[in-house]
RNA sequence: GGAGACGUAGCGAAGUGGCUAAACGCGGCAGACUGUAAAUCUGCUCCCUCCGGGUUCGGUGGUUCGAAACCACCCGUCUCCA
């Protein structure tokens, strides 16, 4: 019995996108859904309560930084990330494949695995395919990524290929290692960088596999929209319709939506919590920095329209005030608010998708919230 | 009243003859951030500007080819002694 499954419960007649329930072990989670992203056992700055009442389902943890600390004995003897950090709703963990990518100056790739300088102490790490899926089983989230390269943009058509059919090989590992498959699901991943030839086969081969889900990795690493939109529709329509489909690294509200359009039923993203944390908001207006001058005496709220803990209760002024002073409690706020405005814009998105006017909607946000090319 | 120390850009603080429009930190003003090595990083922060130019280091005068730096006096601050 799969531990996690999926279940479609409305197309848009306008626009194709969809509605879903993704059921897990922790609880069910309407989709198309933003995670927020947690990954040392924590969304940066908020407490499972906070998570809960703005509206999060599934929080994302991350393998290799768990792994280096506190490390898989604690996370077994804790009983798991779920009790570590009290949080009750679905996890999800990835592998470590986004590593690959961001730590490229201190690792080193073969066909077993990833050489990592542990950049804690020097120590040199080795994560293998069985290693990561060991490490998330340990760590026990509902559902686990395999563990893939992220590959950076723009890659040659020979690396992309080369890479892909390794991290191809990496997910049949990555399966057959899980010793916990009535509680734990893994997903595989989708690469092949900017090529269709390649995504088309990687998806298709992953199929073959047959995974409870379906992952699509490699964007969101500095490419331009068009080739994520193209990269992420090359990936989707060989994906199986009846299962989920999860866009890693992506948060942006342009993004969002558009990958909404394309079936895209998961997306998470360090965006909200980071940018709240360096003073730069998403709202319904657009964007906003907190920081400026001009907010010192702004006694409303951040974004009118949100409903967050921070908008019903708090000012600019004081955020502003909050921010120069370096304290904790505005970082928090902010957090708050721009998850809980990702977190809303897919329930919009949902709202819209059950009354088949799913275009309509996302035409509305794109030309009020009046965000740049980046869309946030 | 006596003795000593000090006064550098918004603040703190280097600098004691040319490489100094003046390190560094803070503050200020902006920018970046997409499966988190990120409560981080980058730029600007005397004045006018395109190259460039113009005024600066408590004040005034002096020494010198050249002074924030050396000398004199003045102003101010602080410490100790009476």
């Amino acid at each position: 019995m799969n531990p996690v499954t999926f279940e479609i419960t409305h197309v848009c007649k306008q626009s194709g996108a969809r509605t879903g329930i993704l059921h897990t072990p922790h609880g069910d989670v309407e989709t198309p859904m933003f995670m927020p992203v947690g990954t040392q056992a924590t969304v940066k700055f908020l407490s499972p309560e906070e998570l809960y009442d703005l509206g999060a389902g599934v929080v994302l943890a991350n393998t290799y930084h768990l792994w280096l600390r506190p490390g898989e004995d604690i996370l077994r003897k804790a009983g798991g990330v779920h009790k570590f950090m009290n949080y009750k709703g679905p996890m999800l963990t990835d592998s470590g494949g986004f590593q690959v990518f961001s730590l490229a100056d201190t690792r080193k790739i073969s066909e077993e695995g990833v050489t990592f300088k542990n950049v804690l102490n020097g120590d040199m790490l080795f994560l293998s395919p069985e290693k990561s899926i060991q490490i998330q089983n340990a760590i026990g989230a509902d559902i686990m990524m395999s563990f893939d390269e992220c590959i950076p943009y723009p890659a040659t058509y020979e690396y992309a290929k080369d890479s892909m059919l390794r991290t191809l090989r990496w997910a049949e590992r990555g399966k057959n290692a899980n010793e916990r498959p009535d509680e734990q699901a893994v997903f595989g991943i989708v690469q092949g960088g900017d090529y269709e030839e390649l995504r088309h086969y990687c998806a298709e081969k992953l199929i073959e596999m047959d995974f409870p889900g379906y992952a699509i990795g490699g964007t969101s690493v500095g490419e331009d929209k068009e080739t994520m939109v193209r990269m992420v529709r090359w990936s989707a329509e060989k994906l199986p319709y009846d299962k989920p489909r999860y866009l890693m690294g992506v948060g942006a509200v342009n993004d969002l939506l558009e990958a909404v359009s394309l079936n895209i039923d998961m997306c998470d993203c360090v965006l909200p919590t980071r940018i709240a944390r360096h003073g730069t908001l998403m709202t319904s207006q657009g964007r906003l920095n907190i920081r400026k001058a001009m907010y010192k005496e702004d006694f409303t709220p951040l974004d009118p329209e949100c409903d967050c803990y921070c908008c019903r209760n708090y000012t600019k002024a004081y955020l502003n005030h909050l921010f120069r002073c370096d304290e904790g409690f505005g970082t928090r706020l902010m957090s708050i608010h721009n998850t809980r405005f990702l977190v809303r814009l897919m329930e919009d998105a949902r709202r819209a998708i059950k009354a088949d006017r799913y275009n309509d909607f996302k035409e509305e946000v794109l030309t009020t919230m009046k965000f740049d090319q980046r869309g946030f």
